[in-house]
RNA sequence: CGCGGGGUGGAGCAAUUGGUAGCUCGUCGGGCUCAUAACCCGAAGGUUCUAGGUUCAAGUCCUAGCCCCGCAACCA
């Protein structure tokens, strides 16, 4: 029996978590996992925070603390918003445990003997107040190629040109805004391109299962080539190199929080007292390994860890690489320093009980980014708890267990003597329609054989279980998580449609019999909707297990390993079981509610934009506001700026004269709708160049608190060239 | 020519190796009254971005173009 190894992306403990992780990565590997369990099939989980990197001493730095610190606050903050998030982790670790420097550093020195690290030695830029080497990203200058002022350390963004750090013209250290100095440091670079071949054979060897994007984005990787890359670091936060003489030097991040994921069982292993555990995972050919994550990780979990992997030999390799694409928020990318978007623990404050809990996975799952960018909205959220969990399921519920406490005596009702047998036809009916492949045939084939107990609304229902279940299994198989939330979801549709077509409210007095056959029918239903939502679900599926005194099962670790997915389209309430009180599954989301969250968002961005009052020392006289000389003027053409996202290259008519004018205003506004509009430009300014094009002046517009731009232009016709004051 | 993804009814998305363009929401009409003004049934609504091409057959493959988005810069 073959077993499955989970893996989630480790959360950079840099920022908190938010949705777009959740939907990335952590969600759908936790239904995965779920879903399996539930299945039978003996699974681990594993996830982790990665906790090295210099963004995590410099985030120190700025908030006058240790790293220690700081890893601490989003790795005790994170793994707690996971819990209550409901992720059936088996476990969640950390790369700053013991037990993985251990891994790394035995990884490292192994990769040492096979030769497949070599010395280099290559000047490199020191910030000497920082005392620290300065890696790409915090270095800027002038572009030696194109002369841009702001290119970074070894590519320029403008020209994307690629050159060496130390060639950059004026270095500015990021970390203290000095300039830094040369030095010269030793480092071990990984031989990527031993790999080349082995990596191709990986990639292509999976080529028919794997996602597209995840192909793509490797192939594009191995077209380029795979580079010698520096597997060092001069840095004090990290994992020590255990070389002697390499002090001051770890472990580059690219070459060991991927291995969390090894030390992360490790740890789990030992804390269950089984130390040597890990390996029948990790060094065991009948594993599945399935690797959940974003799609900026691709290339390191379909190259770079296979590559470490391949190198320590006797380790699998992932099985697949199901890549989400991006969830935004509102339209715009989730973003930290904008302030965009739903960090969990904010929506944990906001909507603290378990079953809106469970509406966030749902609306998540049901706007998975799987083949492309999607997009959460406050209003979907609302949408989807109103009119499908609270309408359709919670509904379903509600209605068969109000029936039952008015007209059953708040029990799973007890078959009558014409239909005793009920129990055993549904267990034929199900060989019969296991037998066969689709719904539809099955219904044709077997409907009239099992009449003699069932009404067809009875056979209709069970086959949507039965069939609804085995699509949805499907779907989990083949990574399809949406598909598998819609048909589930259309399971509680059937579900009510029974309730709809078999009208109890109307049997119950015309027959008793048929109308308590039906309840047990919709009884037996709950118990399996409880298990089919159990993967999207999990909180709202353990209070309906409490409700018909059912062991709860959600798919949670350490569960005793049976397959009740397959057969969960047969009864398993016994007569007379009492169900609880109703109990509200899902609440409904108010407007009022929603308004308050889209009142929140990016509120601190437009405060922040707000201009602050001046202060006196900024207060001009006005013969400093007379060097300014503003003018009206007539746009006469306008194109975009090829390769810019701001700039429009206008051309205008200031009355004596046509100037060109590169204004950032082309997110806002369209060339065709600039042509033709009197605008005010300050006429005095020194010409710049941007984007490689000469701009004679710029033109005044206002900041909006939306964060757009309002032209300023005159209230009345004026011409061309009249002076503003 | 930096890399990657994408343009499909009003909205959001699907559509295996080319083989009847589907789903959810919304809209309109009907049914029902057990239930959270919920549920169920039916209908309308598409030149699949544009222009060519390959093919018995193209949303899907090829060529050219237009337009979005992401990455490249802490962040799935």
């Amino acid at each position: 029996m073959t077993q499955t190894l989970i893996t989630a992306a480790l959360p950079y403990v840099n920022s908190f978590l938010h949705l777009g992780h959740l939907a990335g990565a952590y969600l759908p590997a936790d239904m995965y996992a779920r879903f399996l369990r539930l299945s039978g099939r003996n699974v681990l989980f594993v996830c982790g925070s990665d906790e090295h990197g210099v963004a995590i001493t410099i985030s120190a730095e700025k908030e006058h603390t240790t790293p220690d610190k700081i890893i601490d606050k989003y790795h005790f903050a994170n793994k707690l918003a996971f819990e209550k998030f409901g992720m059936s982790f088996d476990i969640f670790s950390r790369t700053s445990l013991p037990e993985h420097y251990d891994t790394a550093q035995e990884f490292f020195l192994d990769w040492l003997d096979k030769g497949l690290l070599v010395e280099k030695e290559e000047n490199q830029f020191y910030d000497e107040t920082a005392e620290m080497f300065l890696p790409d990203r915090y270095v800027e200058g002038t572009c030696p190629n194109c002369g841009n002022e702001r290119a970074r350390g070894d590519q320029c963004d403008n020209c994307s040109a690629n050159y060496n750090q130390t060639d950059l013209i004026n270095p500015k250290s990021v970390v203290s805004g000095k300039t830094p100095v040369v030095r010269s440091t030793k480092h071990w670079y990984f031989k990527m391109g031993d790999f080349q071949q082995r990596l191709e054979e990986y990639i292509e060897s999976n080529a028919s299962k794997w996602k597209d994007n995840v192909l793509q984005q490797s192939r594009s990787w191995l077209k380029q080539g795979l580079a010698d890359r520096a597997a060092t670091r001069d840095m004090t936060w990290g994992i020590p190199v255990p070389v002697e003489g390499a002090k001051g030097k770890v472990i580059y991040v690219w070459f060991e929080a991927v291995l969390g994921y090894i030390s992360a069982t490790k740890e789990w292993a030992k804390l269950r007292h089984t130390p040597d555990a890990w390996k029948s995972w990790w060094q065991n050919s009948d594993t599945e390994y399935i690797a959940f994550l974003g799609k900026d990780n691709i290339v390191f979990h379909t190259l770079i860890f296979p590559m470490l992997l391949m190198a320590k030999d006797k380790y699998i390799l992932p099985t697949n690489v199901p890549a989400n694409e991006f969830m935004n928020f509102e339209g715009k990318k989730f973003s930290k320093s904008m302030n965009w978007g739903i960090f969990l623990h904010d929506f944990q404050r906001d909507f603290p009980s378990p079953g809106q809990t469970d509406s966030l996975r749902y609306t998540i799952a049901m706007n998975l980014p799987e083949t492309k960018d999607s997009d959460f909205t406050w209003q979907d959220f609302q949408a989807r708890n109103n009119n499908e969990l609270a309408a359709i399921f919670g509904n379903f519920v509600n209605r068969v267990v109000q029936f039952l406490q008015k007209n059953f005596d708040g029990k799973v009702p007890v078959l009558p003597e014409r239909f005793a047998k009920v129990n055993d036809a549904w267990k034929l009916l199900l060989e019969d329609f296991s037998r066969e492949e689709t719904r539809e045939q099955a219904l044709e084939k077997y409907e009239d054989k099992h009449l003699r107990y069932f009404s067809p609304n009875d056979v209709a229902l069970i086959a949507a279980l039965h069939f609804g279940a085995k699509k949805v299994a499907e779907h989990y198989t083949r990574f399809r998580f949406r598909d598998a939330v819609t048909e589930t979801m259309n399971i509680a549709r059937a579900a009510n449609k029974y309730f709809n077509d078999t009208a109890p409210w109307k049997s119950v007095k015309a027959d008793p019999d048929e109308c308590a056959k039906t309840l047990y029918l919709c009884s037996q239903t709950i118990s399996a909707l409880s298990l089919l939502f159990a993967p999207i679900l999990p909180n709202t599926c353990a209070t309906i297990s409490g409700m018909i005194g059912a062991q709860s099962v959600t798919g949670e670790p350490n569960a005793p390993q049976i397959d009740r997915w397959s057969t969960v389209a047969l009864p398993t309430l016994t007569e007379g079981t009492p169900i609880a009180a109703p109990e509200v599954l899902f609440t409904k989301i108010e407007d009022s509610t929603i308004t308050e969250q889209v009142a929140k968002m990016g509120g601190t961005t437009a405060v922040a934009e707000v201009k602050t009052p001046a202060e006196p020392s900024d207060i001009i006289a006005i013969d400093d506001f007379k060097k300014i000389k503003l003018r009206t003027a007539i746009v006469i053409s306008a194109e975009r700026v090829p390769k810019s996202e701001k700039l429009l290259k206008l051309q205008v008519n200031l009355g004596t004269e046509t100037r060109q004018i590169l204004a950032g205003i082309a997110k806002f506004y369209t060339p065709e709708e600039m042509v033709g509009k009197t605008v005010v430009v300050v006429a005095n300014l020194a010409p710049a160049k941007l984007m490689g094009m000469e701009s004679q002046g710029m033109l005044l517009a206002a900041n909006t608190p939306e964060g757009t731009l309002a032209l300023v232009t005159p209230e009345s016709v004026v011409g061309a060239g009249s002076e503003v004051r």
